[in-house]
DNA sequence: TTTATAACCTGAACGC
DNA sequence: TGCGTTCAGGTTATAA
């Protein structure tokens, strides 16, 4: 579910209960997410008041004087500010009380999830090894045509794989990775290192782009994404591309195709993203399934 | 160093 | 209706 918009619509969502506010309590019901949550987690922050809510990548970031807390929402996690003794739900695994009489709660069906404790003793929060070594952020002037060119030369992988490489591009999951590249006539196959410069402004400008316009819809609610306030996100209006195989292209009205590519579902209008340039392996599975004709 | 793949886990959708 | 199978929006560790 959740790629940068909705992260970033989740951080808007969540600031104006969460920031400055005392942590009252920390309740951890399921601590089994991707990596354990650290039981002492209650001990650290109770009484701590967040000194800054943000974002990096798709990472929220909780600071406090003791330290930061990263929440990465995975596949499946949603967070939503609550009065405190909201009935907790199936898959609500854990809650961050505040003195305001709000609980931040995170539920996470799929628990691909993190929750975890950067103290401050070690440091900026940037030197965590999850966020050391993420791309810089993508509305950003540090992400732009030249960088993402650099980046891509000797890499023979092909350019969606790139795109979603976090050390190369942050907060483009699958949906926004297939749409940036039909913005750009580019076919997710293409190998990175036979894109042309001019290719790389338009791909970089296509990705801020299709980011900056799904943030302004409050992200995409395919399944369950839903923002703190329980709205869903109204993206998935605009899409051309994503799940949309066997529908007519937007553009020249061919047919969408789907294939899986580095075990992702990729969809492109082969008219208009004619592949020039394939990698020599692996094969992309084409399927029939999935093609909503 | 680069690339591909398995793994983490649950629930919805689909086919029989 | 019920059961089994497949697939899903992310990311890391590991192997080749």
């Amino acid at each position: 579910m959740p790629e940068l918009p909705e992260v970033e619509t989740t951080l808007r969502g969540i600031q104006p209960k969460v920031d400055q506010q005392t942590i009252t309590a920390v309740i951890i019901r399921n601590g089994s997410l991707r990596w354990p949550v650290d039981k002492t987690l209650p001990k650290k922050l109770a009484g701590l008041p967040v000194l800054q809510v943000s974002r990096r990548g798709k990472y929220l970031l909780l600071k406090t004087e003791a330290g930061t807390l990263l929440i990465h929402l995975g596949m499946s996690g949603n967070l939503r500010v609550l009065p405190i003794g909201t009935v907790v739900k199936k898959h609500d695994h854990v809650d961050l009380e505040f003195s305001n009489g709000y609980v931040l709660r995170l539920n996470d069906p799929r628990r691909f999830g993190s929750v975890l404790w950067h103290p401050a003793c070690e440091g900026s929060v940037e030197n965590h090894k999850l966020l050391s070594k993420l791309a810089p952020e993508p509305l950003s002037d540090a992400f732009n045509g030249g960088y993402f060119f650099e980046k891509t030369r000797n890499r023979k992988v092909a350019i969606k794989s790139l795109v979603m490489n976090s050390a190369v591009a942050v907060g483009a999951g699958n949906i926004y990775a297939n749409e940036s590249l039909f913005m750009s006539q580019i076919h997710p196959q293409t190998q990175a290192c036979s894109l042309s410069r001019k290719q790389c402004d338009v791909l970089v400008a296509n990705i801020k782009r299709v980011l900056e316009a799904a943030i302004k819809q409050g992200g995409t609610t395919l399944k369950d994404f839903m923002s703190p306030d329980g709205k869903p996100g109204y993206f998935v209006q605009q899409l051309n591309v994503y799940d949309q195989g066997g529908k007519p292209c937007t553009v020249c009205g061919t047919p969408i195709e789907r294939i899986i590519l580095n075990q992702r579902a990729s969809y492109f209008c082969p008219k208009c993203q004619k592949l020039k340039h394939p990698p020599k392996s692996p094969k992309p599975t084409k399927l029939t399934k999935k093609t909503n004709a």
